[in-house]
DNA sequence: ATTACTAAATGGCGAGTAG
DNA sequence: TCTACTCGCCATTTAGTAA
C-alpha cells in the first residue's frame, strides 16, 4: 500500500520539527495549512501515518503530540537515499557527430597569444593550433550541446588588438573518443549552427585518430555532480514550521 | 496541481537511466513493472509528465523515446534538496531528568584503571571519579535514551581482574546542562531501569552546578548526521533499470 | 508486440458536522 | 477551540479493448 506524496510531505514536516527526538505538538488545522490541504485531509493523513507505524500519537488533554518512529524515519531515509543515489552522481553528456572541414579560421584564432594564454591557464593545456569541427548527428547530441553551452563554466574573454576586436567564448573540458583530453568551445558569434561544435585538444586530433571528413567521433563531457542550472526554482514543497 | 508520488518515481526512474542526457527507450509495460503499477497507469503517467513539461517524448516507429527536460530535472532536484535540508543536519537528543543518589558504585568503577584508560582514550577526557545518576522525566527522554543506547558508538570493553569480571558498556559524548562536556553510559548489566542514565564528565558535575538530589538537569547528545540505525530497510522505492 | 481510449471500481478530497 | 466522522464529488485506478 503506497503512501501518498502529501503524506510523505507531512512526515517530512514533522521530522523537520525534530519530530524524531521530540514529541511535536501538532493540530490538524496547522498541519493542513503547512501542507496546503484541508483539515480533514490532515486528520486522515495522521491517522494513516499512525496506522502504518510511521508516527506515534499521544493525546494530553485536548492537544496531541506526534513523534516520528524509526520506521517513519527510515521511510524518509529510503526516499532520500534513492534520490541521492541517482542525483549525486556524475552526469555524462555525449556529443556524437562527424568531422568536417570548416572555414579554416580555427587555427588562426587558437594560435593568437591572447586566446592561447587563456586556454592554457583556464583549461590546463596548450591547445594544438586548430579546431576540429564536428557536425552533430543525433537530436540527443544537439540537445546536449545546448545544455552544455549553458553549463560551460570556463570563460575565455574577448579582447581587442589595435582596431580589431576578438569575441569571447565559453569552454568546457571533456574527453575525445573516450581517450584524449579536449575542450568544447562555445563561441559567442559563430558562423555555425546549433548542430556544430568546435573542439580543441592538446594533441592534433585528426592525426592522432587518423580522421578524415565524415568520420564519426564522440566527445564526452562529465559534470561532477548536479551543476546543472536551476533557473526554475518553483519550489512547491513542504514549508516547515507553524 | 501536485504530482503524484508514482509520477515522481517514474520521473526518477527515467532520470536514473541517464534520461536527462540521453533519450531513453521506454515501454509502458516495462515502466509499469518498474513502478509496480498497471500498464494503463504507466501510460497515463507519461502523458501527464509530458503535459507538465517534465519529459519530452518522441516516437520512432513503434518505440518511444523519452527524455527528461530541465523542468523535470528541477522537479527532482527540488524534492531532493528539500529532503536533504531536513535529513542532512545534526540531530539532537535531549535527556531531561532529576539527579538522584545511586548505589554509590559509580565512583569505584570509574576510577578503575582499566575503565579510566578506555574513557580517556575513547572519549577524550579523564572522567571525574563518579557517575551522576539521572532519572528521566519525560517519555521523550526515555525514548531518546533507548535510541541513544543503540546509537552509542563508543565501546568500553569489559575485563577481568583476578577472579572478578567487569562488564562492558557503551558510551556516547554529549553536553551537560548545555555547557559541560560529558558522556552518557549504557552499562550492559545495570541495576537501574530504562528511565535512568549515568553520566560522567571531566568535571565534578554536582559541584560545578551545585546539584542536590531532585534537581533538574539536561544532557544533550548531537548526532552529526543521520547515523541512526537503519535496521528496517523496507525499500519499496523505484527499482532502476529495465 | 505496442499505446491509450472508455467504463467501472476504487480511493482521496473538502464541506458539513458531531463530540 | 480541537479531532474525525459521513457524504457527495472528483480524481485516479484497473480491466477491457481498439488501433
Amino acid at each position: 500500500m503506497a503512501l501518498n506524496l502529501v503524506a510523505i510531505k507531512a512526515l517530512l514536516n514533522l521530522y523537520a520539527q525534530n519530530g524524531f527526538s521530540n514529541s511535536v505538538r501538532v493540530s490538524t488545522p496547522a498541519l493542513a495549512k503547512a501542507l496546503g490541504t484541508s483539515q480533514q485531509s490532515a486528520s486522515r493523513i495522521l491517522i494513516r501515518l499512525e496506522k502504518e507505524g510511521l508516527i506515534e500519537r499521544r493525546s494530553v488533554g485536548r492537544v496531541t503530540y506526534v513523534r516520528v518512529t524509526e520506521l517513519g524515519l527510515n521511510k524518509l531515509l529510503d526516499l532520500y537515499t534513492d534520490l541521492r543515489a541517482v542525483i549525486e552522481r556524475p552526469m555524462d553528456f555525449v556529443l556524437e557527430g562527424r568531422v568536417f572541414t570548416g572555414f579554416g579560421e580555427g587555427a588562426y584564432y587558437v594560435s593568437l597569444p591572447e586566446y592561447r594564454r587563456q586556454f592554457r591557464e583556464k583549461l590546463g593545456f596548450d591547445p594544438y593550433p586548430g579546431t576540429l569541427n564536428v557536425r552533430l548527428l543525433s537530436v540527443d547530441s544537439i540537445h546536449n550541446r545546448r545544455l552544455l553551452s549553458k553549463i560551460a563554466d570556463v570563460r575565455i574573454e574577448g579582447f581587442r588588438n589595435g582596431n580589431r576586436t576578438y569575441g569571447g567564448l565559453k569552454a568546457i573540458g571533456g574527453t575525445f573518443n573516450d581517450s584524449e583530453l579536449c575542450a568544447v568551445l562555445f563561441i559567442e558569434r559563430t558562423h555555425y549552427g546549433d548542430d556544430v561544435v568546435e573542439v580543441i585538444s592538446p594533441v592534433y586530433l585528426r592525426g592522432r585518430f587518423g580522421l578524415k571528413d565524415g568520420d564519426k567521433v564522440r566527445v564526452r563531457v562529465t559534470i561532477p555532480k548536479e551543476k546543472v542550472e536551476r533557473e526554475q526554482v518553483g519550489g512547491e514543497l513542504v514549508s516547515v514550521g507553524p
